[in-house]
DNA sequence: GTGGTCTAGACCACC
DNA sequence: GTGGTCTAGACCACA
């Protein structure tokens, strides 16, 4: 995993967002081995206990198991991990639109000027 | 002006953020009066301190005015405004699209789903 | 507040028990202010974060609100606490009924002697 | 049997208490063969380790008899397993009481809420 | 003063 | 080796 951390909110937060991601984006195979505590928070040069709690908030979402002396597995229902996927999907496209209707742009605007971006970028890459 | 304050990160931020995209939304006229650190503190529940800091950041950044005599202005530049509001709405665009991509998403489905929610809101509303 | 702690378990849970049965047992008013969390660490002994873990979990079920520099608040919904004790009753009485089946006594067996058990606290009390 | 573990703390007192209630409750013969660690040990899904402590703690309690060659067997003392399951029974009794007291309910209540509870249970089954 | 977070280091039970 | 817990001590933002 790569890890990218700033000081805008807490440390935790933003570790079991980027965990959460990597998990519905297909990163890790349904069912399987997820990595140890002591891994993830050498890899993230963070302490033990501050990964330990972002991984305990994804363990309450029902999308890590753990057992207790072999490790943690990455959920294998496949229809929580979709609907969790499809859950922050909304909230981000919900968290654009209120964006840019405080910036004083309609939806149909907003959805525009996306459009024209994505365009851009389908050309230069 | 409607305040959104979380706890999750400092305040301060969060009312500079607001008044930014009130007035890149046009809801004060340029050059006329912006109310006053007390009526804004106390209409956000807020120390008098953290709101003052807030429109510290809206002056430096030349969206705000002060004169020795009259209190403060929203800036004349109108210029400036359209300029920061184009800016806003980018960094809103990449995040959106950035956020999508790290869900497992291709930049092409997130605009798509945006047209979709955008469809459905012009519907219903 | 009284404390009873053991080492059957994890101090936390017990914590957060028994602050949740001081609760709704009416200990506390509604409304009202709730020990800070390093007074309460003191008084059982016990150090602040384990206690902040403890009161994390109440709030976090709603029976107490945080107001970040003033300290906590026992959560005014009276309708809440009554359906949380309401809940710890039940889960209760069917710990108790499981468990006497368990140990090979019906039902009607297991309220039996419980009657006569309270019958006798009743003369000696 | 039927083996319920939750991690919440040690295996081995959970081991314990369910073997423990199986025999007070009647499931084995007094006098008759106890299936042997290996067997148990998997049944429950658990270390042979695990399942010895907890079979040691039921011997140094005289419930359970090693005899070099014949195996374990659970002990014939009648008397022995009678006073096991009555004491069991009080300290459910009493744990039920506290906990109810505790939640804010007098003994009478307590006592009539769980004669409710059995009304139903009977008419239901 | 309040709550919140983070770190470092220790100990535990289980395998 | 694994996860879980606890402590002590530090720092932060806010009022």
């Amino acid at each position: 995993m790569k890890w990218v951390l700033d000081d805008s909110m807490s440390i935790w937060p933003q570790l079991k967002k980027q965990m959460m991601r990597a998990i519905v984006a297909g990163e890790f195979v349904e069912g399987s081995a997820f990595p140890t505590v002591r891994q993830l928070a050498q890899e993230a040069g963070v302490n033990r206990n501050t990964m330990q709690r972002a991984m305990a908030e994804l363990e309450s979402e029902g999308l890590l198991i753990t057992n207790r002396t072999a490790g943690r597995t990455v959920t294998g229902d496949q229809q929580l991990i979709e609907r969790m996927k499809r859950t922050l999907a909304e909230e981000n496209i919900q968290a654009y639109l209120n964006e840019m209707k405080a910036l004083g742009y309609s939806f149909d605007e907003a959805a525009e000027m996306l459009n024209e971006k994505v365009k851009e970028e389908g050309i230069t890459v």
